[in-house]
DNA sequence: CCCTATCCTGCCT
DNA sequence: AGGCAGGATAGG
């Protein structure tokens, strides 16, 4: 049933990676620990980390997965055959995480500190349709909304994949879907609030400006530059959401999109002159990124993601440890805001 | 260039 | 019942 490949939880972390608002549609089964579920490119895939072993097995009724349009680095179509294939492209395992670690650590002593603790971490390669949108959804949203308003967009635009033990599993929906007629003010209807009008008007610019989905496919073969420059120029798509797609889905290792966590992990750990701005400025999100950067290289927008993990994860164990130390932290951040107002005045 | 208000909603306190 | 969240946009 399960078949499986040789991977480390050094290479790839699966409890950090698939949860750390990379991806919003895996999820831990309740039932099997250590075990996620998400559909992907026509078909649901099982995955389980165990013994230095990634396991998977797929489920698909219909044959949606002919009509996807996904393809792997190597330009072909991902088929029964090519799983195991699929799998090394989406965790893209040719990249040796280990050394990447190695030489993050030597140009960055705070870096260094995390690394065994959070071992593994990587970027997925992921489909830049469900990418961009999931995205464009994230904007003023937490995790778990964003998660619940993704899971909205395939129930109510995407295909059914599969329907086991009575639930039904959809893919994400397709751009020509998004850009129906109607579709904002579904969305509006179902609490996207006013990222529906952005979601609609993205999918609807991108079918008839540039003819569809495979435009934004063929982003991957241009410059970061270039790529970001397109981006921004949908609605309802800024800087940070340009860089999650660019690093995420369209292989640009050396984005590094800049939200209120990494701002407040670059004041706190590497630029504290920053901490005069009051926003985040055009400017002072380029000097963050060409900081980042420069200290990192090449992999630059990897490194960000193993930073900005650590610190969810910080996050998270302190909620769940109890309401004391969540209270205490929200407490610390307020007093800081204040202070930094004082010195303003 | 920097700053501010506004956009929607659910979840939280 | 009010604050706020993994932003974008228009306008001053």
């Amino acid at each position: 049933m399960w078949k499986y490949f040789n991977c480390l939880e050094t290479e790839v972390n699966c409890k950090i990676v698939l949860k750390c608002g990379q991806s919003f549609r895996w999820k831990e089964d309740p039932k099997l620990p250590n075990t996620w579920y998400n559909v992907l490119y026509g078909k649901l895939w099982h995955l389980k980390q165990d013994d230095g072993k990634i396991y998977y097995k797929t489920h698909s009724d219909s044959n949606v997965s002919s009509s996807c349009t996904y393809l792997l680095k190597s330009g072909k179509f991902i088929s029964d055959t090519e799983e195991e294939q699929f799998l090394r492209d989406y965790f893209q395992l040719d990249i040796d995480i280990p050394k990447l670690y190695e030489k993050w650590s030597n140009a960055d002593k705070n870096f260094s500190q995390l690394k065994t603790n959070f071992c593994g971490i990587r970027m997925l390669r992921q489909d830049p349709v469900e990418n961009l949108f999931s995205f464009i959804c994230s904007q003023n949203n937490n995790i778990k909304r964003i998660s619940q308003l993704v899971e909205k967009l395939c129930e109510n635009y995407g295909n059914t994949i599969v329907e086991s033990e009575g639930v039904t599993h959809y893919s994400f929906p397709s751009l020509k879907a998004l850009s129906a007629p109607g579709v904002e003010e579904k969305l509006r209807q179902l609490g996207f609030g006013y990222r529906a009008k952005f979601i609609h008007a993205s999918a609807k610019f991108i079918e008839t400006n540039h003819g569809g989905e495979d435009w934004l496919y063929k982003l991957r073969k241009k410059s970061y530059e270039d790529a970001h420059t397109e981006l921004v120029s949908l609605p309802g798509v800024g800087a940070k959401v340009a860089d999650c797609v660019c690093l995420m889905s369209l292989d640009k290792t050396e984005a590094i999109p800049i939200d209120t966590h990494m701002w407040q992990i670059a004041l706190r750990d590497y630029l504290p002159h920053l901490k005069k701005n009051k926003t985040v400025t055009d400017k002072a999100y380029r000097e963050i990124g060409d900081f980042f950067r420069e200290m990192y290289g090449e992999y630059a927008g990897w490194a960000h993601t193993v930073l900005f993990s650590a610190d969810l994860k910080r996050f998270e164990d302190l909620k769940s440890s109890g309401t004391k130390s969540l209270d205490k932290r929200k407490k610390d951040m307020n007093i800081k805001k204040k202070t930094k107002k004082k010195k303003v005045k």
